[in-house]
DNA sequence: GCAAAAATATAGTCTAGACTAACTTAAATT
DNA sequence: AATTTAAGTTAGTCTAGACTATATTTTTGC
């Protein structure tokens, strides 16, 4: 019988940038509130509450009334790998001299979307450019004369 | 006063995805059926009619009832754009060893999140990573024993 | 040229995920 | 401790974009 891979489950797009940023403002300031989340993302608290309320049901966070909101397992396990996406793409871009606030909104599209292999392919790929300098610098000529 | 860049405009999510598809059938086909869109979108062709009469109110394509669809100026260029988009990630995850089929989602995602310095950069490094395929086998190794 | 099949359109429904306005609870200030 | 302010919740609305079922139009085959 061949292995078979059970795909990581992922919550929606909206879901999973909710869990990203609620792991960061735990890990910043050890607790998560709606108004912070709601900020974050640029949207209105009302809006977080409702998400919120969504993903207790579904087992992605843990949710009292009134009291702030904590990950569980399945809801960390997501955050993580979303924060090593956004990680290893802001990482990878800055090789090039693009900063992460020029271009957040882009890492913060592309890293819904990015299946394993191609993580990998990124992180190889910014290992073995962090000790060629000199081809850096002839994809930066480059870029320049198509920008 | 300095150089304002006026953002090119794009559609939404769901619209790129239309005229790329619509631009694709019509250079393969000669022409962009409803029934030929909903299939190669995996979606319901009432949706389709829907969609592209909206789209039609937007000026992003050119529809009459049962006649076919065809592209404005403005949808072509959003189209050729997305395509552009597609074809670069695609020749540069194939020099990975990726194949279009196999990530062919991920890139219909991502493509809706690249910036012009973004693909600016990858196409670049694609040019310069043609050249240099010692280091390219070195990143598939690393690949492979993150996998 | 007419009947059957294929394509397209309409009407109505559903869900995700946002919004505002109004209300409630908790926290902070005096 | 009472009041004010901040945070959170509820209720109701809206839009994008999908769906099904039904109707209409076009195309095709005889």
């Amino acid at each position: 019988m061949p292995k078979t891979v059970t795909p990581a489950p992922r919550g929606t797009r909206a879901q999973e940038d909710y869990l990203e940023q609620i792991l960061t403002l735990i890990e910043d300031k050890g607790y998560a509130r709606v108004v912070d989340i709601a900020h974050n993302l640029g949207i209105a608290q009302a809006s977080v509450t409702g998400m919120i309320q969504r993903m207790d049901t579904e087992g992605l966070v843990a949710y009292e009334k009134y009291r702030g909101v904590v990950l569980t397992p399945a809801g960390e396990r997501i955050a993580r790998e979303i924060v090593r996406r956004h990680e290893s793409l802001a990482e990878f871009f800055a090789l090039f001299g693009l900063d992460e606030k020029s271009i957040y909104d882009d890492i913060e599209g592309i890293e819904h979307h990015m299946s394993q292999p191609i993580l990998a392919a990124i992180q190889a790929l910014t290992g073995e450019l962090e000790r060629q300098p000199a081809l850096l610098e002839r994809v930066k000529k480059k870029m320049a004369g198509s920008g």
